[in-house]
RNA sequence: UCCGGCAUAGCUCAAUGGGUAGAGCAUCCGGCUGUUAACCGGAGGGUUGCAGGUUCGAGUCCUGCUGCCGGAGCCA
């Protein structure tokens, strides 16, 4: 007999299949029995009728509980009764294992305490395996998308040296020599070497963070993707991440339409995504945060000199203003990152920017056009206090065959945070590491 | 690190002004041939996070601690 899987179940109506699953729910009627079945890929109700099966069949139905694993072959058919629209007439059943009566996750609503200890098993759930499955879209996406367009996925070490920026607090550990090594934060400064080698290039993997942040859009461990690209201005960088959002946009809406009815998302904001996404400069942020301040009389923010970095806040009122994704960019050269390229028309700014997702999701890109200069690099290594021999290998990569170049990070987790609409990124990683949360 | 909130049965939550700790679900027993988080009847299940204090009497009021939640800073 065949094995199906449940989403395949609408090709075979009237035909005999053997579904492999666990028992997502279990409900009897004396001479009717109903299991839900799922298998990763949806949940079917069999139908077990007392006179249809054996008696040794019916009795090992009785003693499904909750979980239990188990291999149940019968006939297709269609069943207006039946959520999905088909079920399984039951004609044999196999258990291979009765879960222990003691299965922590009930249908009924858990606090998130618990669900986090008991991530292992919730992540069993419809919701939890619609969003996973989503998550898989979207990464799927982010390789194609640029593989599409000649980016070499080149990894990046995780263990390093030395801090990159020198600003977020590390993870610390031992290397073999007895020397400290560091969690890498950011593969960005290995990805502009390759990009050096091989042109387009992109690095995809996890970072860490060890800052005792813990709101709902930040992870310990998170993974982020970083395309970089030999010869691209910063208008190109910009071009290529709205492409590249509305891509990912694109493919989920395609492909993942069912799994995100399970979870709920309004897709409407969804399909607003269509470059161009509306720029703005760090300077027409401040002014619009301050029209935004003054007609919110109950702000709990206030509006920021020129000079001072976003916050939270300021970003979620910016992003609120906008139905696309909205760039910021051109910042003070001061708040950023040490290596982005000077505005040539001021050069108190730089070539950076921060793609914000709407629905108040916030940052999910930051990135910028690279200094190219040796003598320049050098200099703002030094006003960042960095030591140059730390540096050398990175100098190295703009005196011999330096060129413009620009790239940017879009966290994954953020990205599926916002897509599934999520109030949390904690659900958005298989198991989540947060500040006080290290298991399972 | 700072600010705010929460902690009662396995789970989710009630408990009037300080006066004998309850419900639903889950579990067990029984019933039911179309259930939809099935339903109906019955049963078991508690050191009210920890330590102290006030009071005739504390789940409830006070102090300290612990854990959790989400917000700031920082960031994707």
């Amino acid at each position: 007999m065949k094995w199906v899987t449940v989403s395949e179940l609408y090709q075979h109506v009237g035909e005999d299949v053997e579904l492999r699953g666990w028992v997502y729910n279990y409900r009897s009627s004396g001479k009717i029995q109903f299991i839900i079945l799922r298998d990763g890929t949806g949940l079917c109700q069999c139908v077990v009728f007392k006179n249809d099966v054996s008696e040794e069949v019916f009795e090992q139905a009785k003693r499904l509980t909750q979980e239990s694993s188990v291999i149940v072959r019968g006939t297709v058919r269609e069943d207006a009764r039946a959520p999905g629209g088909y079920e399984l007439g039951v004609k044999d059943l196999q258990v291979v294992q009765i879960a222990d009566l003691d299965y922590p996750i009930t249908l009924k609503e858990h606090g998130i305490e618990f669900l986090m200890d008991h991530r292992h098993l919730w992540i069993r759930t419809p919701r939890q395996v619609a969003i996973l499955r989503i998550r898989n879209e979207i990464t799927r996406a982010m390789h194609d998308f640029l593989q599409e367009r000649g980016f070499v996925l080149t990894e990046s070490p995780i263990l390093m040296g030395t801090a990159a920026e020198g600003t977020t607090t590390l993870f610390e550990t031992q290397y073999v020599s007895g020397e400290p090594a560091y969690l890498s934060q950011s593969g960005q400064l290995y990805v502009e070497a390759t990009a050096m080698a091989l042109g387009r290039v992109y690095t995809f993997g996890p970072t860490f963070r060890a800052e005792k942040s813990k709101t709902r859009r930040h992870l310990i461990e998170f993974w982020m993707c970083e395309p970089e690209w030999a010869f691209a201005t910063h208008e190109d960088n910009l071009r290529l991440q709205e492409e590249m959002v509305t891509y990912i946009v694109q493919r989920v809406l395609s492909r993942r339409m069912r799994e995100l009815e399970t979870i709920g998302r309004n897709i409407e904001p969804l399909k607003k995504v269509e470059p161009p996404f509306p720029r703005i400069t760090y300077d027409e942020a401040l002014e619009l945060l301050k029209e935004i301040h003054a007609r919110t009389p109950d702000a709990d923010w206030q509006p920021i000199p020129w000079g001072e970095d976003f916050g939270a806040p300021h970003e979620t009122a910016l992003a609120l203003h906008f139905d696309k994704p909205v760039f910021v960019e051109k910042f003070p050269a001061k708040v950023k990152a040490f290596y982005m390229q000077p505005d040539p028309e001021r050069p108190e700014v730089v070539l950076a920017a921060d793609l914000l997702a709407p629905e108040g999701y916030g940052e999910i890109i930051g990135g910028s056009q690279r200094i190219h200069d040796p003598e320049l690099l050098r200099q703002r290594l030094r006003e960042h206090n960095l030591p140059e021999e730390t540096y050398r290998w990175y100098l190295d990569l703009r005196r011999f065959g330096s060129v413009p170049h620009s790239g940017f990070g879009i966290g994954v987790e953020r990205t599926v945070a916002w897509i599934c609409g999520l109030d949390h990124v904690r659900e958005a990683i298989p198991f989540p590491r947060l500040l006080n949360r290290l298991a399972p």
